[in-house]
RNA sequence: UCCUGAGUAGCUCAGCGGUAGAGCGGGUGGCUGUUAACCACUAGGUCGUAGGUUCGAACCCUACCUCAGGAGCCA
């Protein structure tokens, strides 16, 4: 039974006779001996393999290039040079697949866009072995968090006939065939369905049952959007709490965040180094200030004021009750505060229909927490709780209530006050690893005109 | 979808009207307990695609495709 290279570079002393199974990083020849790099994906460092020349299988040297995958069988040693505190002396080294001269990733000089293009192989590459190690860390730090607080974990439907309003154009799912004249009847469901843009109406359903609950799974979403900081299918985490207000709300999206950044900060040291070294050199610097300072908050109305006293000229102009413009967003959070922040109580007529509306008659109880670098990494509110309140703005907005009959249902029966937020995953791998573009944070990204794998 | 920029060797790029270049990667030889090893030689290109201008186009013009950065939408 092979060993992975983690648990091997673990080892406290010497030990004779294991098996390492990896891919080949690179090989160099020296007279007495070849050295071969061996990664296995289990962690950032790869193990050094030393091949002494008077082993008969030191004649497949040749044909080990970069990419081979390979058995290796010997014993572990401190290792005599400088660079790596073990080595495995080979006894044996097994071929187990070629890899020639046509493998596209190299020693040195790839760029992401280019690793793009090969994201069956990209893994292989530090850069994006680190991204999914990381990933994968991430995902269980999640749910980490929340069931610690006692959350439970709701699998809301991925196919679904409710509209998220404003959440965004929805992904259609059907079995008529292209060009086909059939009724939304006499589809699969008798009805037209979608790929969910939210988990959050049906999230608030098992809030006022449960409690607090939060989902965790892909979302889609059909815009046409060509930035770094968008994909159509995307990760999202959505808590749904009940009897939290806005501001509990926002205290436990902090919480959230800060518990990621720490759980980053000492569960992935090694690709945390990395990142900060060849991909932000600020990055280390900011998550350590994410954790040592407050977050801030400032109300919308607040944010609108000190965009217009910060003698700067925005592309955009600054107008209270237009929604605040990526620009406006960057000077928050990278100027102003430097840090963090949540802004919260935003004008009504931008924000959707469940929104509580607060007492002032003109902003809903809506927070969006901004981090610098990214924008928006967390979109939440406090719900409409009150039936007549909720029944207006649904009617404001033009939207027929019957289809949203069980949303309904659940302020006529035992209403309570609640709050939730989505968290983009993505969003947060990019905030901890300074990774810019949000393709390089799934494994085959689905963007507009893209999906190849 | 809009604006801007870029597509030249497997990869990263230089060349910007007159014989297609370098580094890395590959091959061959040398040297060496090496560390993105090193030294020498060598193979490798419809210069994104299609038109056009010109005696002559990788280079200038037009359209399209792809990618990137910014914007909108949002997580």
């Amino acid at each position: 039974m092979s060993e992975t290279i983690r648990q091997v570079l673990a080892s406290e002393s010497p030990r004779p006779s294991i098996t390492v199974c990896g891919w080949v990083r690179t090989r160099r020849d020296s007279k007495a001996c070849s050295f071969l790099e061996l990664t296995d994906g289990s962690c950032f460092k790869g193990l050094q393999v030393v091949v002494d020349a008077s082993l008969p299988c030191s004649n497949l040297m040749p044909s080990i290039l970069t990419g081979a995958s390979v058995q290796v069988e010997g014993d572990l040693i401190p290792s005599p040079a400088a660079g790596q505190r073990w080595e495995l002396q080979a006894k044996n080294v097994e071929l187990l697949g070629e890899a020639d001269a046509s493998y596209p990733l190299q020693k040195k000089g790839h760029t992401p866009e280019f690793l793009r293009t090969i994201a069956h192989l990209r893994p292989r590459t530090n850069l994006f072995g680190s991204v999914f190690r990381v990933r994968s860390r991430m995902a269980f730090a999640v749910h980490r968090f929340f069931q610690e607080r006692g959350f439970f974990y709701a699998h809301t439907p991925i196919i679904t006939s409710s509209d998220c309003e404003g959440a965004g154009e929805m992904f259609r799912v059907t079995t008529q065939k292209p060009g086909s004249n059939a009724k939304p009847e006499d589809d699969f469901f008798g009805r037209p369905t979608y790929l969910t843009v939210s988990g959050q109406l049906q999230g608030e359903a098992f809030a006022c049952a449960l409690g607090n609950i939060y989902t965790f799974g892909p979302t889609f979403r059909a815009e046409n959007s060509n930035t770094a900081r968008h994909a159509a299918e995307f990760w999202m985490i959505e808590p749904e709490m009940a009897f939290y207000d806005l501001f509990a709300d926002m205290t436990l999206a902090e919480e959230n965040v800060r518990y990621l950044v720490q759980a980053m900060m000492t569960e992935c040291p090694d690709e945390l180094e990395f990142f900060n070294k060849f991909v932000d050199k600020e990055l280390v610097a900011r998550l350590q200030q994410t954790l040592d300072k407050p977050f801030e908050r400032i109300s919308y109305t607040e944010a609108v004021d000190l965009l217009l006293k910060s003698g700067r000229s925005f592309e955009h102009p600054v107008v209270w009750g237009e929604g605040l413009q990526t620009e406006h967003e960057r000077y928050i959070a990278e100027e102003h505060v430097k840090g963090p922040v949540t802004i919260y109580n935003y004008p009504k007529v931008i924000k959707p229909f469940y929104m509580r509306q607060n007492d002032d008659g003109r902003t809903v109880a809506a927070m969006d927490l901004l981090v610098p670098g990214i924008g928006e990494i967390i979109g939440g509110s406090q719900r409409e709780e009150r039936l007549d309140l909720l029944q207006a703005a649904m009617k404001a907005q033009d939207l027929d209530e019957e289809t949203y009959r069980w949303y309904v249902d659940l302020r006529r029966y035992g209403s309570v006050p609640h709050a939730g937020y989505g968290m983009g995953f993505e969003r947060l791998l990019m905030f901890v690893t300074g990774v810019s573009n949000i393709r390089d944070v799934i494994p085959f990204a689905r963007t507009p005109g893209h999906a190849p794998y």
